[in-house]
Formats: C-alpha cells, structure tokens, sequence
DNA sequence: ATGGTAGACCTTCTA
C-alpha cells in the first residue's frame, strides 16, 4: 500500500502534470494540497478515469485538499474540529478500506508569514487543533497517516540554507515546538524511518532560482501511529517531478506500508 | 536592500 502526499498547487493548472505523475507512480492512495477551487470545480471525473475514488474539501481560489484512492473511502471527515468558525479548507482524513485499512488525514498546514500577525497565531492555533485531533485519532489503535505539507522546517538538517530562513514562520521554534509535540503523542515521521539522506527536500520557491541552486527545505511529510510504523516498508521523495512541465514548487513524497 | 515567480481572478492576496 502506498501513500503519496503532494501539494500541486491549484489542481487545474495542474492536471496534466498531476496525471502524468500518478500514471507513472501508481500511489494507491494520494493526499492533495493546495487544489485552489471549490468542489464543484475539482476535476474529479479525471482521476476516476485513472481508478480512484475522490473526496474533496474545496475553497475558492486558496487552499483545498482531496484525497484519492484505489480502494473505498469512508468515515470522511471535513475540516478539523475545534472552532467552527474556521473557514478555511486545510484538512480531509477518510478510512482508506484495503485489506488491511488505514486512516490517512491530508493536512495543509497554514503558512504563518508574516511573523508577528493573525497569520502566525492562527499557524499556532490551528497546530494546537491538529494535535488535540490526533491525540483523539491514536486513542482509535489504528494504522494512521498524517500526511501533507506542514508549512514547518523540523531541524537545520532540513533546510539547504537555515540561515535564510530565521525569520520565517516555517522555521520559527514556536512552530518546530508544535511539530515536535505532535509527534511526541507517539507519531513517526517516515523521512526518520527510512534511509532518506540529509539534503533530501521537498520544497523549492519558484523565485530566485531556488532549484536550480538546491534552496530546497523539507516541509511535507508523513507521520505514522506506532500500528503504521510498524508495517513501514520504505519512502521514496519524488524529486524529478520538481523538473517536469509547469511544475508544483512541492514534489510527491511517497511512503509504502506493508499490505 | 530589493526583487525575484506562480496562481487565482477583479486588482490584490497568498505563498
């Protein structure tokens, strides 16, 4: 069983890009991030035609998430709880129904520049919901994966350049504290799991020609209950697709658990 | 020190 997470940021600019890749790659399950339309606009029949199941929770115009799967998909939840009166879509997690079933929540994790306004406390916000969440989630005993972009750089290692980054919200120590207390409920983080090498990122700016020089940072990852750490069988960061036609400035990473 | 790019979309916001 393979998982993949990806923030294609916006999913029609990007459809001939995401299809492509999905084709080649063949994830069983994959968790979308910014997909930038509301779900009306999602172009769901697409990747029915590729044999998953899709689910949506859409957004005019900024964020969005979908999960896709080759299995069936139930128990779909809609935005974290915990305030009601967050309007935006940054979480869909569904009971993905293989053999073996695992719980996959797609995360998109706010951003939180710039430092020192709403946008940053409602990072710390939403990352206190996201663990009060999966604090209930581990309570189920279940093979869970937590996957997306978490909008956070865990340590210098995953960053090609920290120093360029001391002042972002991605690199802040209230918002590695978060991550950090996160998996601290008993999470692993696959990267660690696996034989990934330092330097392996997931993210490069489209600006200042951060891929052609490697400015890469490690913010999307996948954090697995000790049920899913124990069936890990590998992870796979899928840099080439950083090189492809119109790319996503986040490429697939991809982690595979024991069926 | 600044701006560099990309996407949505009503002109500026988000990243």
């Amino acid at each position: 069983m393979r998982i993949a997470t990806w923030n294609v940021n916006s999913v029609n600019a990007r459809l001939p890009t995401v299809l492509e890749w999905l084709e080649a790659a063949k994830p069983d399950v994959a968790c979308l991030q910014e997909i930038k339309c509301v779900d009306e606009k999602f172009p769901r029949e697409a990747f029915e035609s590729l044999g998953y199941n899709v689910e949506t929770h859409g957004q005019k115009s900024y964020n969005g998430v979908a999960l896709l799967s080759k299995y069936p998909l139930s128990d779909i939840r809609r935005g974290l709880p915990g305030d009601d009166r967050d309007e935006q879509a940054r979480y869909i997690e569904a009971l993905v129904e293989s053999p073996r079933p695992v719980r996959v929540g797609a995360i998109y994790l706010p951003n939180g520049n710039p430092l020192g306004t709403e946008k940053f406390t409602y990072k710390l916000a939403w990352f206190a919901r996201l663990q009060a969440h999966a604090r209930e989630l581990l309570k189920l005993e279940e093979s869970l994966a937590l996957c997306g972009d978490y909008n956070v750089i865990p340590t210098p290692a995953d960053a090609r350049n920290p120093e360029a980054w001391t002042d972002d919200a991605l690199f802040q120590p209230e918002s590695r504290a978060a991550l950090r207390a996160l998996k601290f409920l008993g999470l692993s983080d696959a990267h660690d799991l696996g034989n990934e090498p330092a330097g392996t990122y997931s993210f490069w700016d489209y600006q200042a020609g951060a891929w052609q020089r490697d400015h890469g940072i490690r913010i999307d990852f996948a954090l697995l209950s000790p049920q899913a750490a124990d069936r890990f069988r590998g992870i796979e960061t899928h840099r080439e697709a950083r090189d492809m036609d119109k790319p996503s400035d986040h490429v697939p990473v991809v982690v595979e658990l024991e069926d």
